[in-house]
DNA sequence: AATTCGTCAACCAAC
DNA sequence: TTGACGAATT
């Protein structure tokens, strides 16, 4: 048996209620991931066997944290056999289970972020509608059709027009053509994870029993971030027997965006009548302070269910605001803090830098850069975005599967090796004709008369691909041995090396490339980890649905500050934070004003931001902040005036605070003074 | 076929 | 600011 003294009395019943549908809710920093983790192991303890559960969150962050907790607590044996991961990863491994059922390819790659756009500007290409829209919208209202389980003609069919303000019916014929370049190259998308695992189960009873057999038991993480389609899925495995536990926050509801609806909740216990519903009140992370601020602000949100969040700290800081003249200026501020954070003691990984987009980091990376504090910015320019990693991996893919059609017309020639439009589309032309892979093209003799002067340069590359592919790969010292000859013997290196790269991004492409290989055994190690074997398919679709980036030296510590979006520290706390950007327009985000519900979804994001600090926050905004070099006026978030002014400080008046008593309560130091003083400064903007 | 140069748009969040 | 893309050049 568990021993589950250390949770407090709603914890435990939460832990405990194992059978039917449960509904835990949990307000931020109430140990919701303790509670799961402890709930699989009380199930383990009680003999129900690891393997029939299953445990699905929405972030890759999320899943390892569940993962890590659960081990710490039942020992890797039990935490292996249990199915852990995302939503996508779950999904896709049925996908791959019953690929015939699920009308996919036998072997199929995901098409990655930039895979997707690339093959949105083709489908434009298709209607010549090529310049007309925007291509990061058009694939916004495809994923936003999938995540509602709708077709290109339930699309059409519904033909009211979206938020994005394009023709449904031109949504539609894109959406379409879009799902034939899929198909074309035989990839699926990331929504298509999902969207298809929905079919398969909704078509087909017997795998749908099946699988309602093998997982008994299902949990959910973030379910307030569960979309339509997600929940559709948990509707069909939990079947008639309704063993499903789902947690969540509406409060921290903000990916709204990619179809989660904070409804959901409500929408639940419709769905699974009787659930049994705990509440989660006690915050065990977040200063009084900080809490009374959060609470304050977030009941500003209408159409909310009740919470009461309440914490025993004692500790007092004010919440400090600050206001600077430009975005360096706030960097350089917030290094300054960061220098007597460290002074003072405490570590690196203490701090917390949360802005509202990517974008705001840079700044901030350089000014601590420059003061020698280690940083590890995360998310962000995706790694596996950038072109030299993109090809690198491509390779990869076309050894492991020669048909992968998108790594195929991704590296053929790259590097350059005089292979040019007309020759790529004679091969495109004889695949699509014998309905052949252009790999395979390529690669029969039969073919060759159709490539004169190509055809060296088209043998030496099939060559090079089948050489490669003869690697073995069963040790994740292999694998990396693979990584080292892709960087080799394909060039890559060299491309890099001898081109005219110029300084900065040919250092970068260089580290890239190094890294790599290593990365990659570390990805397998992982995995081998988990599953205890080696599968070169499953460790591309890990790949492309992970976030992991590769580690730096420097941070192989793990002691750095840590820079993130808000998106991105949901779940985690720091004792220390800081939020920059606190802006109009930036948070809340300027597009959030037109949105319907968007201020309240940024209200929750910033509510999300509050509640990742344990002891103080350091809110900053700027006067003028320059984007794509202009720099523009800015002012500060309506939000400040939702926090009560008792709470906070301004940064100008600290060095008086200071001075007097060190820990001096808030509401005394607060004097009239510095009252006027941060509503003048909040004031003084157009709201 | 490859390189180079100029223009233009992106800057919201993630699997 | 960066990058991606397309036309023009070699």
């Amino acid at each position: 048996m568990i021993n589950l003294s250390d949770l407090n009395p709603e914890q435990r019943e939460a832990a405990t209620t194992v059978k039917g549908p449960v509904l835990i809710l949990a307000g931020a920093g109430t140990g919701k991931t303790r509670v799961i983790s402890y709930r699989i192991a009380h199930m383990t303890s009680t003999g129900i066997p690891a393997d029939a559960i299953v445990a699905l969150s929405f972030t890759n962050k999320a899943a390892r944290e569940m993962a890590e907790r659960v081990k710490a607590l039942t020992g890797a044996a039990v935490a292996k056999q249990l199915r852990l991961g995302t939503f996508h990863s779950f999904c896709l491994s049925m996908l791959r289970e019953f690929s015939e059922a699920a009308g996919v390819d036998r072997r199929f790659s995901i098409a990655a972020t930039g895979d997707q756009m690339d093959l949105v500007r083709k489908a434009l290409e298709e209607k010549g509608w090529q310049g007309t829209y925007a291509l990061d919208i058009l694939h916004a209202q495809i994923s936003r059709a999938k995540n509602m389980l709708l077709s290109p003609e339930d699309f059409r069919r519904m033909a009211s027009p979206g938020p994005s303000g394009i023709d449904p019916v031109v949504l539609a014929e894109v959406y379409d053509h879009y799902e034939r370049q899929l198909k074309l190259h035989r990839v699926i998308d990331f929504d298509d994870c999902i969207f298809k695992a929905v079919k398969l189960l909704q078509d087909h009873a017997d795998i749908r029993a099946t699988l309602q057999e093998r997982y008994r038991y299902l949990m959910v993480d973030e379910f307030q971030d569960t979309n339509s389609a997600q929940l559709t899925v948990l509707e069909h495995l939990a079947g008639t027997r309704h063993n499903i536990c789902v947690v969540g926050d509406d409060d921290q509801s903000i990916y709204s965006w990619r179809g989660a609806m904070f409804e959901t909740l409500e929408r639940f216990e419709r769905l699974f009548p009787g659930t049994k519903v705990v509440k989660l009140e006690q915050n065990y992370r977040c200063s009084n302070v900080i809490l009374d601020a959060a609470n304050t602000v977030i009941k500003n949100n209408s159409k909310r269910k009740e919470k009461a969040l309440w914490s025993k700290s004692k500790e007092a800081s004010p919440i400090v605001i600050s206001a600077l003249d430009s975005d360096e200026a706030e960097a350089r501020w917030i290094a300054e803090k960061c220098m007597s954070l460290l002074g003072e003691g405490h570590q690196p990984r203490d701090i917390g830098i949360l802005y509202r987009s990517n974008n705001l980091s840079r700044p901030i990376e350089m000014a601590l850069r420059e003061v020698g504090i280690a940083t590890k910015t995360y998310g962000g320019q995706n790694f596996f975005e950038r072109k030299e990693v993109k090809d690198f991996l491509a390779y990869l893919r076309l050894v492991i599967n020669s048909d992968d059609r998108m790594a195929f017309w991704r590296v053929v020639n790259v590097p350059a090796r005089g292979v040019g439009l007309k020759t790529l589309e004679k091969i495109e032309d004889i695949a699509k004709r014998l309905r052949k892979s252009p790999y395979g093209v390529i690669k029969a003799s039969e073919h060759r008369e159709h490539f004169q002067r190509q055809a060296t340069a088209l043998d030496k590359f099939t060559a090079l691909i089948s050489d490669l592919s003869q690697s073995g790969l069963s040790t994740p010292a292999d694998v990396e041995a693979l990584g080292q000859r892709i960087i080799k013997d394909c060039g890559l290196l060299d491309d890099v090396r001898q081109n005219n790269e110029q300084g900065a991004s040919r250092d970068r492409k260089l580290e890239s490339l190094r890294v790599l290989p290593a990365w990659l055994r570390k990805a397998c190690e992982e995995m081998v980890d988990e599953s205890g074997k080696l599968d070169a398919y499953e460790l591309l679709d890990r790949i492309t649905l992970s976030d992991q980036t590769p580690r730096k030296e420097e941070d192989k510590s793990g002691n750095h500050v840590s820079l993130m979006t808000i998106h991105g520290a949901k779940g985690l706390e720091f004792p220390y934070v800081f939020v920059c950007g606190v802006e109009e327009d930036v948070l809340p985000h300027k597009n959030s004003l037109v949105e319907s519900g968007g201020i309240a979804e940024e209200r929750r994001l910033f509510y999300v931001a509050l509640t990742r600090a344990k002891k103080r926050i350091h809110l900053s905004y700027t006067l003028e902040r320059s984007s794509h070099g202009r720099s523009t006026s800015r002012f500060p978030s309506r939000f400040f005036k939702e926090i009560p002014e008792t709470l906070m400080v301004h940064a100008s008046d600290m060095s008086k605070m200071e001075a007097g008593a060190a820990h001096a309560e808030v509401r005394k130091t607060n004097t009239l003074s510095q009252l006027s003083k941060i509503r003048e400064s909040l004031t003084s903007g157009k709201w």
